[in-house]
DNA sequence: TTGTACGCGTTATCAT
DNA sequence: ATGATAACGCGTACAA
């Protein structure tokens, strides 16, 4: 039923062994070319193809790469980031392989498990978890979207997001702006340094500190939380929503309280989710550019299997203004 | 630097066969409370997890569920049941690894190699290669989103989106539709079956078949569409989209031609984004349910495991109107 | 080109 | 009653 290189071999007439070395093309063995066609023509015929299992426990590592993720929501960025990297990986033989970390101690268990060939870490690990993959002899990636961005090649540092919306909203000539922020625990850590960069950022530019506001997902909320900014002390005049998701629930508030971006609160957001060049108005944000960021990461990791030379670290250039309408 | 059974063993002072039992609570033997104590402590303190690799290879299947995707943009949809389906499977100790076919005999490959314990189809196999894999051995489900209805459990029936869509503005007295379709040739084949429920359902309703528009994802394109249908010599109250972003786009156009839902036009989508809620106006849709889905997905796997109840299939029942203001 | 040892967890068989 | 021994599965790599 199942198809083993024992029965290619015994197919072709050859050794399990010259079966290995002509479907891995191994360079350190010659074989000639009529037995090379006779396995390739046995083992097509009989659909063989090497059992991943066996493969990872001669070699010690599979095929895998672990990306590990948090708790927190899936939203449009997690979901295109796994999906291009499920792409990309696959396209050189890998496998993506998620987990999503709920209890501390999850991680490890899954590297011992799967001895993948690398892990990807979206700020679901420790700074000891780390270390110990490290070394059990994984060569782990640093963590994309890290809290800090110092500790390796790939993170997307989530200060300079709150510094390009700043940025642009200056730009465009606003001094007091207002900071709509979800309600969600689960993303605290990354609210915590999109906000820092929106501090510095209008330290940096002489404008006020920003009018932190609460504002969870319907547009009761958005209305709300616009109304507090309208009742406020403070004359503010445009809004930087932690994401898209958020940005679209202050849309919807002010069309429900008869206001409209950019003109009664200029509002921008974060992830360019697809929908926004959809909203009323079309939607000013920041783009992550996932594409190239999951690029990386391959690339990455086949610089970790030998195959490719030092990649590029990722950083602040996959972050780009979008500007449309709304701000 | 990595643990194996072994090394447990000698630290428990026990034989490498004792820990399998221990690790795995065998009920067919039977080791005494002090030895048993033993061997998870000296697992514990070890860092001790068994290789899925050796695992996959002594029992012959991985823990692996592939799940395989055509290969179609990657939508809220998609990336939910991915995403409910990754935790559901990771709690009953599984692995979802997705594979997305571009090429025939792809996943025949991924078969191979990776044994997984179940294949999940999202309408991305021929039945020829079902039943290649379940002649293998492998306990292959039924195709979700299956073009056909007719191959076994867990199909949600695209026809069946069509008419609900049909039957709720059939209810609030629309007699004459519009349909607008995506132009991605990838999603051709749902576009197909959904509109063939759409034309079933207007048939059995008595209204007259709809007029089918192409539209792009831009406010362009929906505008476009919009006044085609108000070009056209029918007298069009309302439109089915083929899903969410379709009718965001149709939303955008209306609202830059000064139009309204429902009083202009009414829209349905499909598939109940969560910004949908937060359109202008909040988008009238049906629900896949998506979380029900991946659960009996999960229940079917459990069941093939032998760990569970003949599961229910999954048909009809996952899927409701969701009312909003829209339509 | 081939023979063969190896990696590691599982389980049937055997020993105490 | 408890636990140990050993065979097994399959692809890889080194020596022959």
């Amino acid at each position: 039923m199942v198809v083993t290189a024992k029965d290619v071999a015994r197919a072709a007439g050859v050794s399990q062994a010259t079966v290995s070395y002509v479907i891995n093309a191994n360079p350190n063995q010659r074989i000639s070319e009529p037995t090379r066609r006779r396995v390739l023509d046995a083992a097509a015929a009989l659909g063989y193809a090497p059992s991943a299992a066996a493969r990872a426990l001669r070699l010690g590592t599979s095929d895998a790469v672990l990306l590990v993720l948090p708790n927190i929501p899936f939203g449009h960025t997690v979901a295109h980031i796994i999906e291009q990297l499920t792409d990309d990986l696959e396209a050189i033989g890998l496998t993506l392989v998620t987990r999503r970390i709920r209890e501390p101690g999850q991680a490890l268990n899954a590297v011992r498990q799967l001895r993948p060939i690398a892990v990807i870490d979206v700020a679901a690990l420790t700074e000891a978890e780390h270390d110990e993959i490290r070394r059990s002899g994984i060569p782990i990636s640093s963590s994309v979207l890290a809290p800090t961005s110092d500790v390796g090649a790939l993170t997307v540092p989530q200060d300079t997001i709150g510094q390009l919306q700043v940025e642009h909203l200056a730009a465009r000539g606003h001094r007091v702006l207002g900071y709509a922020a979800p309600q969600d625990d689960r993303v605290s850590e990354f609210l915590r340094l999109r906000l820092e960069g929106v501090r510095e950022a209008c330290l940096d530019l002489g404008l006020a500190q920003p009018v932190v506001v609460p504002v969870e997902l319907s547009a009761d909320a958005g209305a709300a939380a616009v109304r507090a900014w309208q009742d406020g002390s403070e004359p503010i005049t445009a809004i930087c929503a932690y994401n898209d998701d958020v940005a679209f629930a202050l849309l919807a508030g002010m069309h429900r309280l008869g206001l409209s971006a950019p003109d009664d609160f200029a509002v921008i957001g974060v992830d360019n989710v697809p929908l926004g060049a959809l909203a009323s108005p079309p939607l000013t944000t920041i783009d992550q550019n996932v594409e190239l960021l999951a690029a990386r990461i391959a690339a990455y990791v086949q610089f970790l299997l030998g195959n490719g030379p030092e990649p590029v670290s990722n950083g602040e250039d996959t972050l780009t203004l979008v500007v449309r309408e709304s701000a």
